[in-house]
DNA sequence: TTGAAAGCGCTAACAC
DNA sequence: GTGTTAGCGCTTTCAA
């Protein structure tokens, strides 16, 4: 292995101004920088991430905890985390992968050990276990033992209380609104909603929870009548959840479809019992873009941004590192495209 | 932040005395181990990453590098990913998340700089530019320089040459072979195979062309004919895909179909175009069990074990950390599971 | 603009 | 069974 030292050596100066020429910290006159950066090359130099850690109180590395769980839509998850990866490299960061399973004690690991310096939650829930650990400012009963002790850290995903945190996520509320207004405009009085399985909902994910209010607001709003029905993926439990919903609501003419294993089947079942999409029925759909452009039929559809959103979050945390930017709450507002599955509801017969 | 040093005063013992408890690697009185043990309680003492990883030349580190692309069926990926980390940390690793972005300087940069104690690399290519650098034992021209000086690693896919390199895959050949036995065992003669994307063959992606390998060969030795149709996932493609194998080969009775996206548009179209399955046609699926079951019909098929994997590829990678074990092809047995999808060909007309 | 040297926190000989 | 101590390779004062 090639040492800082060898690499002074070579170049013939001092193993600090080896170092000054990497980190940039103190001004080298050009000759020795070259000299340096060429012995580097020639010996094929890495510096020593265990050393640079200790000596430089920083590891470089931004821990990233993804859900263990798989019942939430995965390519969204994963092409966060390919995102955050990528930003993460761009600035310098290396992303260490943490599932889930410890849950608490992970944040604690990797805080107390300096592995990572600062991290990325994702999937969290209204009432996070792992909250009190990262929450930082002055917010009352925090569990980090004095200030400026917590680790930099921000959640993809909105907890109840946002309180000394900083989060990015998409704006569910206002996608939930957005999806009873382009309904509603087209004179849609009877919308269903499909939504996420039942555990989704039992976990109070906030994401579910908080489109579902957008949702019923707007509805109130436009006088529009809202039917929610959680609903595991696949063709059979959509059948069931599709019978009960006309069975309760024969007029319902607009769907709202949050998840994604339910979207194919439900166009499917849709189609078998000789109801049109959009002369029909209309459905909205919340979902990835290529989701919707890859259904055999072109889905009206809010987009969910992942790679935004993994992007976004990466930067607030450098920021964070670089002792710019504090706690804040960033949410991206939803934009609806229209294909080919909404239309005009269809007159009452 | 708590140091070994504040530990061993707190517990009145010497420093090494803390790190021999922590490491176990010599035998500690059982009372000077519970004083340690409750210090450590006391203070939350973590081991500081850095130092450790500096003095004991190990970071207890795993690089992961997945696939940048996502033309793959993700949430196998993601499936491995998480099996991987999940393995990790039952062994005492963390998992560093890397993407093929950087390519082989990625492999550079973790091994030079110590970052990763080992590497797993997903979605190996034939030729993969990857390979010299972690190419062990005496292969020629390798690019190490010394005996004993390439990052341990495991290959999660089988590249052309696996000459001193470590692979954990599903037997794609065989899987091939698996599928047209099944359909040729049920009397049908002619099969066409709706593979993945066209961009997935040109990379060379040692899976998909082995799967064929497999599927042709077992075709020759049964008698059946067999056309490949490479396919990108959705409706359209797969419309037009489906059109052009029925016009070359119209008594087409079996499918085999290797494309996660391509499974549900199939059977839509099949049953659009008044071909019952499995009356009429019969499908064989190459793909996880959760796709199988969760399709419109219940597809017989061959699982992608992708948690084996990513479990199998930790646990090698372990046992080469720890001396034992060395240079091996791990190929997983392919299972089909019989369900609704497939029957005996149709008596010709 | 550069060098010398004191650690960073831990591991692992080497003592006893 | 336990203590002492010399590094591991780097960053960063302090001095020149």
């Amino acid at each position: 292995m090639v040492t800082l030292a060898e690499v002074a050596q070579h170049a013939g100066v001092s193993a600090s101004t080896v170092s000054y020429v990497l980190s940039g910290k103190r001004s080298i006159s050009a000759t020795t920088r070259q000299r340096v950066e060429q012995s580097i090359r020639e010996l094929g130099y890495h510096p020593n991430a265990g050393a640079r850690a200790l000596a430089g109180k920083r590891s470089n590395i931004i821990a990233l905890m993804v859900p263990l769980r798989t019942d939430m839509y995965v390519p969204v998850m994963m092409e966060i985390a390919i995102a955050v990866a990528t930003t993460a490299r761009a600035h310098g960061y290396d992303v260490l992968l943490l599932t889930g399973e410890e849950g608490p004690d992970a944040v604690r690991r990797v805080t107390g050990s300096g592995l990572a310096d600062a991290m990325i939650l994702m999937d969290v829930e209204l009432e996070d276990e792992r909250l009190p650990l990262l929450r930082g400012g002055d917010a009352p009963g925090r569990a980090t033992s004095g200030p400026g002790d917590e680790q930099p850290s921000v959640l993809i995903g909105l907890p109840a209380d946002t309180t000394g945190l900083t989060c990015v996520d998409l704006d569910w509320s206002a996608t939930g609104a957005l999806c009873v207004e382009h309904l509603a405009g087209l004179g849609h009085r009877d919308i269903a909603v499909i939504g996420e399985a039942p555990a989704v909902y039992e976990r109070h994910t906030g994401f579910a929870e908080r489109t579902l209010d957008g949702l019923r607001s707007r509805a109130r709003e436009t006088g529009v009548r809202v039917l929610h029905r959680p609903c595991e993926g696949g063709y059979d439990a959509l059948a069931l959840t599709l019978a009960r919903i006309f069975d309760e609501r024969p007029g319902t003419t607009g769907f709202v479809v949050q998840n994604e294993s339910a979207v194919e089947p439900l166009l499917a079942l849709l189609r078998q019992q000789g109801r049109a999409v959009p002369e029909d029925v209309s459905v909205v759909a919340i979902c990835p873009d290529q989701v919707a452009v890859q259904a055999s039929v072109r889905l009206t559809s809010v987009a969910i941004p992942a790679q935004e959103m993994g992007r976004r979050a990466v930067e607030h945390l450098v920021a964070k590192l670089d002792g710019r930017g504090g706690d804040e709450v960033v949410l991206l507002t939803p934009e609806l495209t229209v294909r080919a599955s909404s239309g005009p509801a269809p007159a009452a017969p």
